[in-house]
DNA sequence: AAAATAATTTAGACTTGTCTAAATTATTTT
DNA sequence: AAAATAATTTAGACAAGTCTAAATTATTTT
């Protein structure tokens, strides 16, 4: 029905859609998908002819009903696999994402069905990100980008947007990791970056390029 | 370094080879995989030029050294897959074959190495073949063809040649499961079928197209 | 041992997904 | 609002894996 490298491309677009409701430019998914625009416009065309998404030449697409439900099982799957591979086989959260990029592209719905029993139907990944139910709903949990916020006060980190190993390193390092619990205690206006408070009184900085990765969710 | 097709390819020459030391023929691989014998010597032409067989223009190929190490390597994938289907996620022994078919082709040892340790070092799978040890040696159990058979004495279910589906079912109807025990009481020289007796005095024939596919030990 | 048949290989073409370079369309600058 | 720049698409090509039809080599028959 769809094959790996469509599916691919439909997680991009999808990924690349959620916060912002405009169409997604071609530079955007190449740049995402690491191809160059000429291969995205021949890709876009092909799903665009299955309804896939809505293309209008020069300005970019927009995934559709049919599109979205596609790239939400595949992001169901790779959330659940990656679930499996941490608590099951005891990966580390940085290596879970590369694997699972493979897996989520074995097509079995009943796959999925009993990953999803074995695992005890979990709402999360270990990134903290929700793991959309079969009805492709996602149960948003009110997460909002660290990038985003103005308001001091305390707050959970609840999942990120970049999973590179290098990123989640380099996180684990600083001492956060999903359901850390921090206060933002400044925030620079001049360069955006912030520095935040752990409950142990360690306190870090957090530059903007990092911030704008991190999902966090209100605390208290 | 090796791609999903490749690997398809050396896995068929494997299972064609063993039992025979003779090449495998063209026509075999191609009736294996259905697919043209055109297309089998285009691949066997590219696996030849990675020193994975030995060919011979019009006298078929014989797999290398280096080559069965990857055809073990996948086929113990495919094993351990089967195992955690059956084991950890409940499946039936005719459903695990066409999606540990998919599964094998993830290109992780650390995967497989974890899964190995999680699954208990199972050293057969659910259809009684054994796994491939880490350094692609296959600890034969003895086991042998039915057909092969030309002894009456009592016989253990090890293991089976055919995994569809169709096959299996049929069998598990008429009784026959990895681990039935049963004595051959009669066998047919005009069409080499077989009668066979189980402990609970239960009685079935077998037909040659049968136990050609069904791999058994003696028992006692 | 030549003729008939069967198996294998070659030739040429198709599909999917990719690329670079050139052409086209949008956007930004002045 | 024309010129410069940036983004996108088209054109043409390539690699992997496949196919059918034709040509070649082996094997079997008589």
């Amino acid at each position: 029905m769809t094959t790996s490298t469509e599916e691919n491309y439909l997680k991009a677009i999808y990924h690349l859609s959620t916060g912002n409701q405009n169409s997604v430019l071609t530079s955007a998914i190449a740049g995402s998908l690491s191809t160059s625009s000429a291969s995205v416009t021949d890709m876009i065309k092909k799903l665009s002819e299955k309804n896939m998404v809505e293309y209008e030449r020069y300005h970019g697409v927009k995934i559709t009903r049919k599109g979205e439900k596609v790239a939400l099982s595949i992001i169901r799957r790779h959330r659940l696999w990656e679930v499996f591979l941490m608590d099951t086989l005891k990966f580390k959260w940085d290596e879970v994402h590369d694997l699972a990029e493979e897996l989520e592209h074995v097509s079995s719905d009943e796959l999925t069905k009993r990953l999803d029993a074995f695992l005890g139907f979990p709402k999360f990944d270990p990134h903290g990100d929700p793991i959309p139910d079969t009805n492709g709903k996602v149960h948003s949990n009110g997460q909002v980008l660290l990038s985003e916020i103005t308001k001091k006060g305390k707050y959970i980190l609840s999942g990120v947007n970049d999973h590179s190993p290098s990123f989640l390193q380099y996180l684990e390092k600083k001492g956060l990791i999903p359901g850390s619990i921090f206060s933002i205690v400044e925030m620079d206006e001049f360069d955006n970056s912030m520095q935040i408070i752990f409950s142990n009184k360690k306190s870090i900085f957090i530059s903007k390029e990092v911030s704008k990765n991190l999902l966090v969710r209100s605390h208290e």
